[in-house]
DNA sequence: GGCCATAGGGTATACGTATACGCATATTAT
DNA sequence: ATAATATGCGTATACGTATACCCTATGGCC
């Protein structure tokens, strides 16, 4: 309780103490070969009794390196944040887990596109590269992302790994799992199958979904129907009024392929309000799982990513970035889940 | 493209390039009022053009102020990670916003209550301040709290406001809104009303719902049955469990309030195998507001906590505790959000 | 005209660590 | 035995900023 304010202890508080000088305590606690393992368990045990932490900012500054991260998260300009793509929380718990593991700090910041995120972190120190997630005004990203090129900055992003690749990028399998899903729905006898998702290359990896899916049908000798593909942004409305339109078409289809569950989901509400029953009229696959899909009814077929391994490897790849060691661009596989919406 | 890799610029290249000494643009760039408009003007135009940010390391080594906050999340030590509380991320949001909005970087961090969590952040002076969040075992949670405050760290916690109060605590007025929930049950005339979440004080948040429930029944001359309540942790197995164990007492009861809307979806899952139909046999409501809550069939009543509130609350608190002013606490108001399991 | 207050900004230095370099002593090679 | 390493550590200094202190010029006031 009344303790006294005790002034943090320096490593010269522990060089003092040790009998030493203070690059010698630095070296000692940074592992250096060239100290005596004597010395070097003598340190270490005052600096324990001390409860003596390296100054973070002391030690970034010589150094210049900070050993932190930043993760930087794009959100639409929505005024409903729930719309925060639901994923993101696994993935920042991977993401943090694999930093604490590899001695690193993790600074998270959420932004917008239009802003100037681009020079903020590199150029002020805070951290050693970014992983960048999420999505937004892809031209802009582009923009953006070739300034940080430009600048040297290290940096991840999570995407679509098929893309033009400005900087290094780390995503799911998203054409096997396209093929995975179309495969299942023709194997279920599907031949109609719809797209919902944004298939124009202002949003890569529902582009590569649908590819996906395109490719196993063509597979099964069935052509891709361009009338019934819609257009639709990762959130329910949006699904709800895709649904919509293909209803209003009166294009006959008999399954759905979503771009993701919240478009799955709200396709599902403009499906029942149309009175078609699902699975038996129209199969639908999903995208994401979300905790939601295991709780519609019918429960959502969807496409699990490896969130997890989708962590550790942004992380990974940016700290090989950072050391410049080579790095491989690597897809993560993606499975199926198959539940009601697709069990005939 | 070609663009010479150009050293940072520092604060000395701008005061040469100014015709001024180094301090004088540290003053002006951070608003000293003793360098005249000219100057500042000059210096900060300059500072534009070379594209200079400060050097955090440097500043927060000089200043011994980081601007930079920690949020320490604790997880149960679960292996299902999805069971990270759902309106963590809604939180970390309005958390992220609030910081940037004040100029404060955040550090993020997932961490086990059992670790060393409490020395690492101050003493390596990687933050001023932390925000605590999460759940875990409450008495070495208060143990490692009691170290915090002896360290003279500053911290505010996310959780039951009405508690012992170590440190400062930000949260709803979970006794108001387990109030709110036990008012409407009663005003559906229901009576045996059963309580799943743990009521002692092993867990304060539950326990305040639980007094409020309480409150409320009292209050319409019902005396609450301790036999109706069952100790559940926020999961949906837990809250599955706990409804099961009731059912099987064979004590009579018409509605259950659920300390958390997994809780309440595990309970609906046994509910539902025992044949019992909601919310005609037993009315249920939640507490959270998770996306699922508005998928279940019925969709769930629940309370929806202030989560962007909570956010700046947090923030702010912590930052006035920084800066020693003084801070009240504060609780935030809770709302009940009416769906189909209670509508009779 | 002498005095003080003030504005504006320079000089010197501290923050705590990491690293280049040098210098002994100990070890091996010849 | 002597030169060539290697080992273990001290000395000096740099990282880039913020602040305490000091100095000059100007203006107002009596």
């Amino acid at each position: 309780m009344g303790r006294q304010p005790s002034a943090k202890p320096t490593s010269f508080d522990i060089a003092y103490l040790a009998g030493v000088s203070q690059p010698t305590v630095s070296r000692a606690l940074r592992g250096s070969k060239s100290v005596s393992a004597a010395t070097r368990a003598n340190i270490e045990r005052i600096a324990r009794e001390l409860n003596y932490t390296v100054d973070k900012n002391a030690s970034s500054l010589r150094s210049q390196r900070t050993h932190t991260l930043a993760l930087l998260f794009f959100e639409d300009p929505t005024p409903d944040e729930s719309m925060i793509n639901p994923f993101f929380l696994s993935m920042l718990g991977s993401i943090t887990r694999e930093c604490a593991l590899r001695g690193y700090d993790l600074l998270i910041s959420f932004q917008q596109m239009h802003n100037d995120w681009h020079v903020a972190y590199q150029d002020s120190h805070r951290s050693d590269g970014i992983i960048l997630l999420g999505y937004g005004d892809y031209q802009l990203y582009l923009t953006k992302l070739e300034h940080l090129v430009e600048m040297g900055t290290k940096f991840v992003r999570w995407g679509s790994v098929s893309d033009d690749g400005i900087g290094l990028t780390v995503g799911s399998d998203n054409v096997g799992a396209g093929e995975q899903a179309g495969a299942h729905l023709i194997a279920i006898g599907r031949r109609r199958i719809a797209f919902l998702g944004d298939a124009s290359d202002h949003a890569p990896e529902f582009q590569d979904r649908y590819t996906g899916l395109c490719r196993a049908m063509r597979q099964a000798d069935v052509e891709p129907d361009p009338a019934l593909q819609r257009d639709a942004v990762s959130s329910e409305d949006s699904g709800y009024a895709a649904a919509k339109s293909l209803l209003a078409s009166g294009k006959p289809f008999d399954a759905i392929f979503a771009a993701s569950d919240l478009i799955a989901i709200g396709a599902m509400r403009a499906l029942a309000e149309a009175g078609l029953r699902l699975p038996q009229d129209v199969a639908i696959i999903g995208f994401d799982d979300i905790p939601s899909a295991s709780l519609t009814s019918p429960t959502l077929t969807t496409v699990m990513q490896d969130m997890k391994g989708a962590g550790t490897l942004l992380v990974d790849a940016l700290l090989a970035r950072i050391d410049d060691r080579p790095v491989e661009r690597t897809m993560l596989p993606a499975r199926l889940i198959k539940r009601q919406s697709t069990a005939v």
